[in-house]
DNA sequence: TGGTAGTTCCG
DNA sequence: GGAACTACC
């Protein structure tokens, strides 16, 4: 008897998963299998926080899909050699999954096509992670976008996003192989995605749910309060003014088209601005994908190759660590820094701000945050990572002038004037008032509990204005 | 989705 | 002394 199999991959959800449901809706047992794919070329290796955030998520759709009537197969090895070996072993007439945009995956999905067509198993792909797929947003002279604003007016003068489909009441049962048993499973905890000593994974677990309905509920806090003010409140590191949506967006536990419906049921016409702002945020997402699709490399190469000859200076292990740890000395790139340790997560003015000080305040290559970052936050993605470092760095697509650079000082100042967000994650300057706060060096008290500045502003910024002023000349 | 320095103007 | 404005980086 033949059987469908549905490879799930950054699409970890039962909610609007087309592929899936496309599987719910036929006639075959199904097979569910996530594969942890270290080996295919140009594969990017997970960082250490999003495989904690993969272990949690992969339990979380197990328990769901068994809820159902169905079970999560996980296989490791190459994506290719695992789905030809399952396809034999659970006599496959299809295989279905949601694309993904990458060169790397999209290599290794199309060689799978390609070999289940000789086969003559039908392999199809689904648009599911994604609003706008890159190669539908094109400019008037049908080429890519290379900045956001109007590749956001385009998206929104297309078709509205389509309605996202809801969860299948009940699943297939599972394929057997052709044994009559079940084909075997890894063990998630085999796969060894969880910190051992130490485990830093704490302050992880205590301010996430991995999972689809970890998602839900985060965007229903969201919708209850914090979206009509997020013009605002998005930009305050101390108050919850953002959806905190992004890793469980990054593993697909959520659909945009999701998102996308939630706000226009709660607003049907007239949204206000606020709500405007946020879609324009998802608009981001999307236009970081275009930029990865359009530029497989964004993560090593520059996206202006000007910038190839840019004098970028090696930073000391000394300063490296310092930025890392938390602790160069100015309090809102450390808190920031702490709250990434500590939670997987940055807010994102300050993420501007820490990226900022390290490519232009350390005059580091911003290849080096970006690995960091990559290592270190729950939401990293293969595009939105590279396209706003390179942002900051002044290389990327739409990227920020190179003469923008954050002043760690007034910008918590003007953030976070009460240093509430400062406070919380950087203990040593709890007791300070609000003025010396932000300026900890100012203060005789706080001299020995926290670092004097790792480098001065006003040096340091004249710096960083020399080193793109000979890259504009050279 | 900035910052700085210089200027004017004000209390 | 500092808010507000501007030109420039």
């Amino acid at each position: 008897m033949s059987s469908t199999i549905v490879w799930l991959r950054d699409d970890l959800r039962l909610d609007d998963n087309p592929a899936l449901s496309a599987a719910a809706a036929g006639p075959d047992r199904m097979t569910v299998v996530y594969i942890l794919d270290e080996v295919s070329p140009g594969i990017r290796p997970l960082g250490g926080a999003a495989k904690w955030w993969l272990h949690h998520s992969l339990a979380a759709l197990s328990a769901d899909l068994e809820s159902k009537g169905s079970r999560l197969l996980l296989r490791r090895g190459a994506a290719s050699a695992e789905l030809r070996g399952l396809s034999e072993e659970t006599d496959a007439g299809s295989i279905l999954w949601n694309r993904r945009y990458g060169l790397a995956e999209r290599t290794v999905d199309a060689g799978i096509k390609e070999w289940a067509a000789g086969q003559g198993i039908t392999a199809t792909s689904f648009q599911a992670n994604l609003l706008f797929e890159p190669w539908t947003v094109r400019t008037g002279t049908g080429g890519p976008y290379k900045v956001f604003t109007p590749f956001w007016r385009s998206c929104l003068a297309g078709a509205e996003p389509r309605m996202p489909a809801d969860a299948p009441q009940r699943l297939p049962q599972p394929a057997p192989a052709a044994s009559g048993s079940l084909p075997v499973s890894d063990s998630l905890d085999s796969w060894g995605l969880l910190p051992r000593r130490p485990d830093w994974s704490t302050g992880l677990a205590e301010t996430w749910t991995p999972g689809e309905r970890g998602a839900g509920l985060r965007l229903e806090d969201f919708l209850d309060g914090p979206v009509e003010e997020y013009g605002t409140g998005r930009d305050l590191p101390g108050v919850e003014g953002t959806s905190r949506l992004s890793p469980h967006l990054r593993f697909g536990e959520i659909s945009p088209f999701r998102v996308w419906q939630a706000l226009r049921q709660r607003y049907p016409r007239n949204a206000p601005a606020d709500v405007g702002t946020f879609r324009s945020e998802l608009g981001w997402r999307e236009f970081c994908w275009h930029l990865l699709y359009e530029n497989p490399g964004l993560a090593t190469d520059n996206y202006r190759r000007e910038f190839d000859r840019f004098a970028w200076q090696t930073p000391s292990d000394a300063e490296l660590t310092a930025w890392h740890q938390g602790r160069t000395g100015y309090p809102l790139v450390d808190a920031g820094m702490r709250q990434l340790w500590q939670t997987g997560w940055m807010h994102n003015r300050v993420r501007m701000a820490a990226a900022s000080f390290l490519v232009k305040n350390l005059l580091a290559d911003w290849r080096l945050g970006e690995a960091w970052f990559w290592d270190t936050l729950v939401d990293a993605d293969a595009a939105s990572n590279p396209a706003n470092w390179q942002w900051v760095a002044g290389s990327g697509a739409d990227a920020s002038p190179y003469f923008r650079i954050f002043n760690p000082v007034t910008q918590s100042k003007k953030f976070d004037s009460r240093g509430r967000y400062l406070r919380r994650f950087i203990p040593e300057l709890a007791d300070l008032d609000d003025k010396a706060v932000h300026e900890p060096w100012k203060d005789s008290t706080a001299a020995d509990a926290y670092p004097a500045p790792l480098v001065g502003l006003q040096e340091s910024r004249a710096r960083a204005l020399d080193a793109y002023q000979q890259l504009k000349e050279g």
